[in-house]
DNA sequence: GCGAGTTATGTTTTT
DNA sequence: CATAACTCGC
């Protein structure tokens, strides 16, 4: 919840609902679909539906509302609080609901509960030894895809069983070989990749009819935010959550859609309809965040989209502040001219946590940062996971991890020798080798290691020692989890081995007291602490989750991390062809759009100011590039300021030319850099009219296909930068 | 068994 | 360019 929005505790958006579409959005039981643009007050929709329900008489345990990710849950639970509704309301993201449903019904879906959560290292981890034990080879079959593929199959719901029955070719069948025996794998170790969690609870909820109906009964209203983003396996699991009562309220918006790339499918909303036959379909088009001029060029931008329904944004909000695009020489002066902008916003008294920095990819932090610090402007860089992703806080947890589930090999192949006590690699196979034979697990074997005669009497003893100390923790598992942590950093050996590093170890050592900190944090939070719950809800810890609103820092993020969240001050920095849209996008249109939508979501985060900046050069892998802005800026409508360097976007000129050009535009829209033209139509010296600036001199041409832009000085003096398409420029 | 140094590798977004 | 993986010498 942001402290600084002044509609924080009145929360009004939905004041503006009209009677009818109050009435249907509160109170209706059945299917309810709201369909609403940015800033509309979608999740507000939710927070006050959930507050009409428990004046309605629904006590507030029947109600279960899923979010995006567990920072947007924290600020739902505050608002229905503020609304005296939270108490018993269960608000989380759909894995943490999976963990919750996992947990609870474990023997009926017949696995352990103390199951560790694998992330993306770990995984990598499973799948190589997965492919290594098919026999082949990681040059073949690269980990990284090999993982993406088994993501998506599991996103659809299909398991190893399954896609063995359908996998016809080759490369179907091998992976379909590497699928099982990597979910063999992670069975052995009594571990569940994030897809996992999804695909066992919806597996659990269709097969099992007792689980369905006990779980209708506990959750009678299903409320879901962010819909466009849910994925075949969500999709699922609502649709099964919500099978004996039908009151499932979904809102999203489809323009927002950026998780495509995670298995996220539009059309669980585009289908609503036709899911739940009796729907009710709301539409929130004004918007109450933004002001006109930020939504013309949002609007403007989307309407480049293809394959998408005709929405308008309807500014609510009186023209105010400046929105303008900046080109820099290179990614340092960008990151210079950010931080003097934002030194101008502060002497205006603007506080820093109403202002936000978004890019594309997370690599882009660091030049900003090198500038902030030399300006001395205090920030955030919104990444959550980076801190458990820390070696010394990766090491404490895998001991945590193996004290709950010692089954978790990854966990305890990594603390074995952490810090070093004598059990070096060729132990490690020794070990392995006589627990595979005797079909016991790797911890197991270590109980046993007395009867491993290849192994001398002095490593014996070390690794006795080693059992007898995650023994001893094991004592402590239950109940509050802080203290437990402290003793597993000492005991183990971790921090003297930190301390021992001296200045080295300084920052790890800090970090380390910092988890310690946060385990008190969790153990006050929690209603029953324990260790298990504590692993299983940091495993689900997402970058957005880091985001602290109070605090008085320029927030920086990825436009993903941006989702949901709003600024008085944005800056979108480095929108350049190969970031935005990523490079990784260029050669398919599907995901241009995607990319589009993702810079949409960027834009429509600010309230007042909105600065979009280039840099003309750029280090990309240590070597300085040309760049060349972004196709997204010319679709923006661009226009010449007289303040040169410096485009503006000009909202009424341009926005009727661009309405009138829409059709002709979209149908004629190209990826500009592929289709190079040659003959440019245009030329340095080209004397040219325009209907309304009148006569000038050509001074530079852009091609970029239908995008080009030409600069033009005019013989009034001003200098403009026109895009070809609209400016209907004649040459005389 | 350990750690320093070298070499390969791979580069988006994240629950 | 940055990090991970690997090799080699102690």
């Amino acid at each position: 919840m942001t402290p600084q929005s002044p509609d924080e505790h009145d929360i009004p958006a939905t004041g503006k609902l009209t009677a009818s579409q109050q009435k249907a959005v509160f109170h209706r039981e059945g299917p309810l679909l709201v369909i609403a643009g940015p800033g509309s007050g979608k999740t507000r929709v939710i927070t006050y539906r959930i507050a009409a329900l428990v004046e309605a008489g629904v006590p507030a345990q029947n109600i279960c509302a899923i979010t995006f990710t567990n920072k947007a849950a924290e600020e739902m639970r505050q608002r229905a609080f503020v609304l005296g509704a939270s108490a018993g309301a269960h608000i989380s993201t759909f894995h943490s609901l999976c963990v919750r449903i996992l947990r609870r019904y474990a023997s009926v879906a017949q696995i352990d509960p103390n199951f560790s959560i694998y992330d993306d290292s770990d995984q990598t981890k499973c799948v190589k030894q997965a492919i290594a034990d098919c026999g082949l080879d990681t040059s073949n079959f690269s980990p990284a895809k090999t993982l993406d593929a088994i993501s998506t199959l599991k996103n659809k719901l299909i398991d190893a069983e399954t896609f063995l029955t359908q996998a016809d070719d080759f490369f179907s069948k091998t992976l379909s070989k590497i699928y099982s025996r990597y979910q063999q794998i992670l069975t052995n170790l009594n571990a569940l990749d994030f897809d996992d969690l999804l695909m066992k609870a919806a597996f659990l909820l269709e097969i099992n009819a007792d689980v369905r109906t006990d779980l209708g009964n506990r959750f009678k209203f299903l409320l879901i935010d962010e819909y466009q983003d849910t994925n075949h396996a969500q999709y699922r699991i609502a649709k099964a959550l919500a099978s004996t009562h039908k009151n499932i309220c979904a809102t999203g918006d489809p323009d927002q859609s950026i998780y495509r790339w995670r298995g996220a499918d539009i059309r669980n909303i585009l289908d609503f309809e036709r899911d739940w036959p009796d729907a009710v379909i709301v539409r929130l088009e004004e918007n109450f965040r933004s002001t006109p001029a930020i939504l013309e060029a949002a609007d403007r931008l989307i309407a480049n989209n293809q394959s998408r329904k005709e929405k308008r944004l309807l500014a609510t909000r009186p023209a105010a502040g400046d929105v303008a695009i900046e080109p820099y020489e290179d990614e340092q002066s960008e990151a210079l001219g950010v931080a003097e902008n934002i030194r101008r916003l502060t002497d205006q008294g603007v506080s820093l946590n109403h202002i936000g920095v978004f890019y594309r990819v997370n690599a882009q932090s660091r030049a900003m940062e090198e500038q902030f610090i030399r300006n001395k402007i205090p920030y955030q860089i919104v990444r959550g996971v980076e801190f458990y992703n820390r070696k010394e806080i990766r090491d404490v947890l895998a001991y945590l991890k193996v004290i709950v589930n010692p089954s978790d090999q990854v966990a305890l192949l990594r603390v074995i020798n952490t810090p070093a006590r004598g059990i070096g690699k060729t132990t490690i196979d020794k070990i392995l080798d006589y627990a595979g034979r005797a079909n016991l697990t790797l911890y197991q074997s270590l109980l046993k290691v007395s009867e491993i005669g290849t192994l001398p009497e002095s490593t014996k003893t070390k690794i006795s020692q080693f059992v007898k100390l995650m023994e001893g923790f094991k004592q402590d598992a239950n109940g509050p989890v802080e203290p437990l942590v402290e003793r597993v950093f000492t005991e183990s050996g971790l921090e003297k081995m930190l301390i021992s590093e001296g200045v080295e170890g300084k920052d790890a050592l800090e970090n380390a007291g910092e988890l310690i900190s946060a385990a008190a944090v969790y153990d006050k939070q929690a209603e029953t602490p324990s260790l298990v719950d504590y692993l299983q809800q940091i495993a689900l810890f997402s970058d957005a989750d880091a985001y602290d609103a109070a605090s008085e820092r320029v927030a920086m993020m990825t436009m993903h991390a941006a989702k949901g969240l709003e600024f008085d001050n944005v800056f979108i920095v480095g929108v350049e062809e190969g970031l935005l849209p990523h490079e990784r996008s260029a050669d398919n249109e599907t995901e241009i759009e995607e990319e589009r939508r993702l810079f949409f979501v960027g834009i429509t985060r600010a309230k007042t100011n909105l600065r979009i900046s280039f840099a003309r050069y750029r280090q990309i892998r240590g070597q300085t590039l040309r760049t060349v802005p972004s196709q997204f800026l010319f679709e923006l409508g661009l226009n010449f300021s007289e303040s040169a360097p410096r485009f503006e976007i000009l909202p009424d000129e341009v926005s009727t030319k661009a309405g009138e050009n829409q059709q002709y535009e979209i149908s004629n829209h190209q990826s500009s850099i592929i289709n190079h033209k040659l003959s440019s139509p245009f030329q340095r010296g080209d004397i040219v009219v325009h209907q309304k600036f009148g006569i000038g001199t050509v001074r530079e041409y852009t091609d970029m296909g239908d995008n080009s832009v030409v600069v033009v000085a005019f013989n009034s003096g001003q200098t403009r930068t026109l895009m070809t398409k609209y400016a209907r420029l004649a040459k005389i």
